[in-house]
DNA sequence: ATGGAAGTTTGTGCTGGAGCAAAGAAAGCG
DNA sequence: CGCTTTCTTTGCTCCAGCACAAACTTCCAT
């Protein structure tokens, strides 16, 4: 792999770029540098498939730009959307839950930036690198809590208020402040909403054009902007 | 501790009982005595509360028998169950998530044996025995699986399918050959089932007894026998 | 600019399953 | 043994949200 290519096409691509990332915060300039050799980089558009369900899982990323969704196709191909990963995260960390294969399908949700490393370097970041174990189970523990907070929601909660948080919880991890309001900063249609909670998209589209009317917030194709987050909170809570 | 007392209450506490599990199968002898020296031994009745959502993680378990179920509680009182644990698998790994507090309630299902450590030993488990990181790792691993599952079961089936896979689920885990069927061998009752699989004790009960007519089940009070698993299948399946 | 694809809005009817209520059956207890 | 508690069954009502359908808007490629 050519690195001046590489530097060439992602100008930033330096140590900079790890040096402030959890898994990486605790290394030094040199180890972080060997992990910038041994990586590669990729940039894609939105809806690129990083790496599918089932997969033998020979790569492990982290995700320096962009968003990833990663989603489960159902046996009559209903897709659900699991989780949101935003920039500064790994992914595809079969490794840490004791897997070969890909547990589920990663999808760009926006134009993003990838670096990746064969899976047969985990172990000797796991033992070389102090805090990147302990980092990734913090990410594995993070996201177990976010799941199990959304099997209570599907569980318990109203249609109206799991789109509500589910918007709250992209705000959160994606949302960009702008005038009038808070905007998630990536495309999304209301099919990825009712993806996102397990809903249809009609019932989506009909609650945004109810919460329009009402000011919440205002909405054009693949953009959502939140102008009262307050009054979104209130909802979610029932 | 007085290993003594443990061994008389517990007369099957030695060695084997540990040997032949993940986590510890490939401990020698001495180191397993070791082990065992070291935790503490409890029989809990059924609905026993072994720890509790947020708090201090300091003991980590193995459920030697019985049955444990996980639980969430949502703010206005509703309980979730996420998981259910059957006997040979650790339980309260906060370590394995990177967190101090236990990120769920675990409550007894049937009357059970638990061994426990204090978490201050976790990390020379880890260091000392071969394996047993990797085995708690693929506990994680096939623990956020099933919850993806479950994601996947709330966000695209209904309500019959959920409760046929759930029982199916349970007969897998904890299922006993019996004459003419398979019994889930620890009590539940329709309120737990609802509590499984989202929905009320009332639309189970109405389930159960329906499938009774068609003589794919038959039930008792807090028992529940499977005459016909295939049906259940077929139905699961949607 | 023009046609088509992709995304969105909105209306209408229908139904699965929740909510409520009330009574029956089994287990536990003093 | 009767009394209480816990668990289960079942009937009835009602509505949130799904299915279906059709039109409209925006984007994109040719």
């Amino acid at each position: 792999m050519d690195v001046a290519a590489k530097k060439t096409s992602f100008p930033r691509l330096d140590e900079s770029l790890l040096s402030h990332l959890p898994p990486f915060s605790k290394l030094e300039t040199r180890q972080i540098r060997t992990v910038l050799d041994q990586a590669t980089s990729r940039r894609c558009e939105a809806n690129h498939c990083v790496f599918s369900e089932g997969d033998v899982a020979d790569r492990f990323y982290m995700l320096l730009d962009g968003y990833v969704r990663v989603i489960r196709v159902t046996s009559d191909g209903e897709q659900v959307t699991s989780l949101h990963i935003p920039a500064g995260q790994l992914l595809g960390i079969a490794k840490a839950l004791g897997k070969d294969t890909y547990p589920a399908t990663a999808m760009t949700a926006s134009e993003s930036i990838l670096l990746s490393w064969p899976m047969r370097l985990w172990d000797n970041f796991v033992q070389d690198y102090d805090g990147f174990a302990t980092e990734t189970y913090k990410t594995v523990g993070a996201r177990v809590g976010e799941m199990n907070n959304r099997i209570v929601e599907l569980a318990t909660q109203q249609v109206e208020q799991r789109v509500a948080n589910a918007i709250l919880r992209l705000i959160n991890q994606t949302g960009r402040k702008v005038e009038d309001g808070i905007e998630i900063d990536f495309p999304i249609t209301r099919q990825d909403l009712s993806e996102l909670t397990a809903t249809t998209l009609h019932t989506v589209s009909r609650l945004l054009s109810a919460w329009e009317k009402q000011g919440l917030v205002t909405s054009k194709r693949k953009r959502i902007k939140v102008c009262d987050p307050h009054a979104l909170v209130v909802l979610s809570q029932g």
